[in-house]
DNA sequence: TGGGGTTAT
DNA sequence: ATAACCC
């Protein structure tokens, strides 16, 4: 029999950047550092940096409303998320270096389960030794440690990982941030929150009832969003308290079980979701949201934008997308957030000129992705849409194993071509005497 | 609300 | 294809 492991055994770190994207800005410009610092997309701040917040700048607060909080905030430009993106796999990768195990959570958090981590350590450790274990960082709720609780020994390893991470992710890539260590996802995210900027906290299992019940409203529970917290509060239900009393059969009923099940367990602070190691991305995609776009050619020239730096995204990875997908927004009054796609393969002839640099890729992928627009949008009849995207999916890996020397030779696109420096993508000028 | 991402239905 | 969730 394999040793089973209860899962409240685990030890579960959520790794937190302080407001990311301005980090980066900071980096980039050193002369920022001591000034307080938005990041505009848009209308939006979208963050802003420890500075800024003191002189009451809020995440995702109106530009004008900043500057009337703040008139000497500095802002740059956000909208670009390359380097953002780049720092958040740096990061990722650096925490990969301590336990494979890694779940990215948007550009700026990951989950990292350290169980076998702290198992091996464990076993390094004499049996007198265990008595100098000692945390690093802040206890939740300030509770008392006990040595001889091989729960707490563990989550106190736990802690002093965490720290090594937040040291390595300093010293190699400059970055602060918070983190929390706790026996389960929903608990390590919760707890990393609580002591806030650049400061780790772990929970020990004494005092999950009295972290999950500090919640102020169930929509502070990750997991439970907008709609979901709607419907619990058309059946009166507001606190966590109000969860984890409520009759499980009228929920399941209301929800259905699966959801139901779920957040009631959520309520309690029970999560047995494992932590997925996430990978390379599934998914690439551009968007650009603006006032009004009203005629095919306006929408045709956005989506060549898009592409243009999808296709760059999409070389560097090195695998192949073999579906692709176009998104609007059409302008409406009210009803918040109504998006609508078509999706289609791409045709293999064009799939394999994909990554090469070579070739116009762009002709094809335009006229592909117009006839889904008009799939979409009757262009005979007025419109106006507030956002474009386009989602390059269905990614695969170049099978180089089975690829012999004859193709090899005959397939420049996968051996002699790169997508950097002058071979990445045009707007408009891409001929071919421009290549070797 | 931006400009991304994921999974479930 | 959409809808929900996350940042």
């Amino acid at each position: 029999m394999l040793p089973t492991r209860n899962s409240s055994s685990r030890v579960i770190v959520h790794v937190d950047l302080d407001c990311f994207y301005a980090q980066v800005e900071m980096i980039s410009n050193p002369e920022l550092k001591d000034k307080p610092l938005g990041v505009q997309q848009k209308y939006l701040v979208v963050t802003c940096n420890y500075e800024a917040r003191k002189l009451g700048v809020k995440k995702l607060m109106n530009v004008r409303d900043a500057k009337e909080k703040c008139p000497q905030l500095v802002l740059v430009n956000g909208e670009d998320l390359t380097r953002y993106r780049e720092m958040s796999y740096k990061v990722t990768e650096l925490l990969e270096e301590f336990s494979p195990v890694v779940e990215r959570l948007g550009f700026d958090e990951n989950f990292v389960d350290l169980t076998e981590m702290v198992e091996k350590r464990l076993q390094q450790l004499q049996s007198d030794e265990l008595s100098a274990v000692t945390v690093s960082g802040h206890v939740y709720n300030n509770q008392s440690i006990n040595l001889h609780d091989i729960l707490h020994i563990r989550l106190l390893i736990g802690s002093q990982i965490a720290a090594e991470m937040r040291e390595a992710m300093y010293n190699h890539l400059g970055l602060t941030g918070c983190a929390g260590v706790a026996s389960n996802k929903l608990l390590a995210k919760l707890v990393s929150g609580v002591f806030k900027p650049n400061q780790q906290t772990v929970l020990l299992p004494e005092s999950c009832q009295h972290l999950i019940l500090s919640l102020n409203h169930i929509k502070e529970i990750p997991g439970i969003g907008y709609k979901t917290a709607k419907c619990l509060e058309a059946l009166g239900i507001n606190s966590v308290h109000d969860l984890q009393t409520f009759s499980s059969k009228i929920l399941e009923k209301e929800l259905g079980i699966s959801l139901a099940q779920r957040i009631q367990k959520l309520s309690f602070g029970e999560d047995n979701s494992p932590v997925i190691p996430s990978g390379p991305p599934q998914s690439f995609s551009e968007e650009d949201s603006f006032k009004k776009c009203s005629s095919e050619v306006e929408a045709k020239n956005k989506i060549e934008e898009l592409l243009a730096s999808l296709l760059n995204r999409v070389c560097q990875d090195g695998r192949k997308p073999h579906t692709v997908r176009l998104i609007i927004r059409r302008y409406t009054s009210e009803k918040h957030c109504g998006r609508e796609s078509r999706q289609c393969p791409i045709p293999s002839h064009v799939i394999q000129k994909l990554g090469t640099g070579n070739y116009d890729v762009m002709t094809p992928m335009v006229d592909i992705l117009m006839k889904l627009f008009r799939n979409m949008v009757n262009v005979k009849m007025p419109f106006h849409l507030t956002l474009l995207s386009v989602c390059f999916c269905n990614l695969k890996a170049v099978n180089t194993a089975k690829r012999g020397l004859i193709d090899y030779y005959l397939t420049p696109s996968l051996s002699t071509t790169s997508c950097s420096g002058k071979h990445s993508f045009k707007m408009k000028d891409t001929h071919m005497e421009d290549f070797p």
